[in-house]
DNA sequence: TTACTAAAGGTCTCCTTGACTTTAACTAGT
DNA sequence: ACTAGTTAAAGTCAAGGAGACCTTTAGTAA
């Protein structure tokens, strides 16, 4: 709300950047998609992919624009949604830049374009950028840390996980992502029991897929379900993570 | 990110606010604080509270600081928790304004104020608002319709439930939280045997409350956990709401 | 055929949940 | 002082979900 002012020399208008945490998972490992940033400031350190909100776009559609322009794929294929946003007074040299991360999920993507207005983007994988190895630009290991969080509680209760896996897929691709995301390893049986009983998560196809060796799989799409009832829980490792997150900066 | 731009004419720099959602449970209902708008546009309208994120300032910063400023109230005794971003072209008529929706919960707080810079706060029930009788100015119902809902999911895996409840309180005054949030009844029974069992929800204190008439209740104090685990869900409820959610704009 | 592998389904026990009942502790009215 | 009324708190019980584990099925490779 722009009102009750007083205070116009105190306020000054911010650049409106959005920045999206691109994620995929590739040989049973998940990637996040970075770009070389080719300018100061951190000229030469990796960074999420983002860019400046046009005039007349919502920050939805600058977040659809931006994706698009990264991975060539069309962003309605893709889990797309608004994450948090960031605007630390410091957080960029140049001046007060406020950017709205999004949040996107999709099944193995192609590597990225050349084409596109970003240097060299890159899949790398998630673990490698968070064992603080690999520190990105601005406050992107930051964005990069809470939005995989988001995630992982989003498994949780949607069904957003299977908009990793391009359709048809079994029921062990679905789980694999679970495991991915989560990293750790699941019960087979009962992840299959409590994926297929949930409403409208899975809907079969019919068919089926011969793997190298084993049994065919079933073949399934997504429902139309959006929240899984009732929700797969991780249980216990919930209770340890809860201190670190929920702090006001 | 303020990168890979190549367009600078079609860039230009926002204005950045923060509205609050300020709830509280009083006599039994959900409440909003809301202000009367004392300038255009949208003059005389109610709208929520909210204003200029300053220079040097973080967001959450500007939000504790409004917070305060329009409650009177020290906003580290709250929840404040950041919601949603909301920056459609369109949304003030004056030019392009950024605002970024806190939600705030809290017990029955002093009725707003005078003093501060609001013209005119005060409570309002959330259902007059929301049932579409009393239109807000700019987008502001659909920010409080949807940070309502962040609040109600959040009442499922979180504990800020008690965060409405001054200390210390009685289960059937944290039952009732949750009843006026999610609008339906719950089994005290069933209710009180989730919470008590719950890891560090609530803390007894060994105290005694004597109601008007009836039993005197055990009284508690907010525990440390942050996320409850098991969450309460509210089950089937879940299913119909979840298509109207989640489409990006 | 046999060995191996992955998928799919079943078993069993424990725990949570929801619906409901019972007991406890207090107040107000007669 | 007894009874009715009211809220708190605890208990009961059947149904269902979850975790751990086993068995069967359907394919491939030697």
């Amino acid at each position: 709300m722009i009102d009750n002012d007083g205070d116009p020399g105190q306020v000054r208008p911010a650049a409106v950047t959005v920045d999206l945490v691109i994620l995929t998972v590739r040989h049973d490992e998940l990637h996040v998609l970075l770009v070389e940033r080719g300018k100061e400031p951190h000229l030469g350190r990796l960074a999420l992919p983002g860019g400046h909100v046009r005039e007349n776009e919502t920050l939805d559609q600058a977040a659809l624009r931006e994706l698009e322009e990264e991975t060539g794929v069309n962003g309605h294929l893709l889990h797309l949604e608004q994450v948090h946003t960031y605007g630390d007074p410091g957080r960029d040299p140049r001046g007060r830049v406020i950017t709205v991360a999004y949040l996107a999920l999709g099944p193995d993507l192609p590597v990225p374009v050349a084409g596109s207005d970003a240097q060299g983007a890159r899949w790398a994988p998630v673990e490698s950028v968070l064992d603080g190895q690999m520190e990105l630009a601005f406050d992107h290991s930051t964005i990069l840390r809470e939005s995989l969080e988001r995630a992982r509680s989003q498994l949780e209760y949607t069904t957003v996980a299977a908009a990793f896996c391009p359709e048809p897929f079994t029921v062990s691709d679905l789980r694999k992502v679970y495991e991915v995301v989560w990293g750790f390893p699941l019960d087979p049986s009962n992840f299959r029991r409590k994926v297929t009983r949930a409403e409208r998560f899975l809907e079969p196809t019919g068919e089926f897929r011969a793997p190298q060796i084993g049994r065919p799989a079933a073949l399934y799409r997504r429902g139309e379900a959006r929240l899984l009832f009732p929700p797969l829980l991780r249980s216990g490792d919930v209770a340890d993570a809860q201190f670190t997150a929920t702090t006001l900066r």
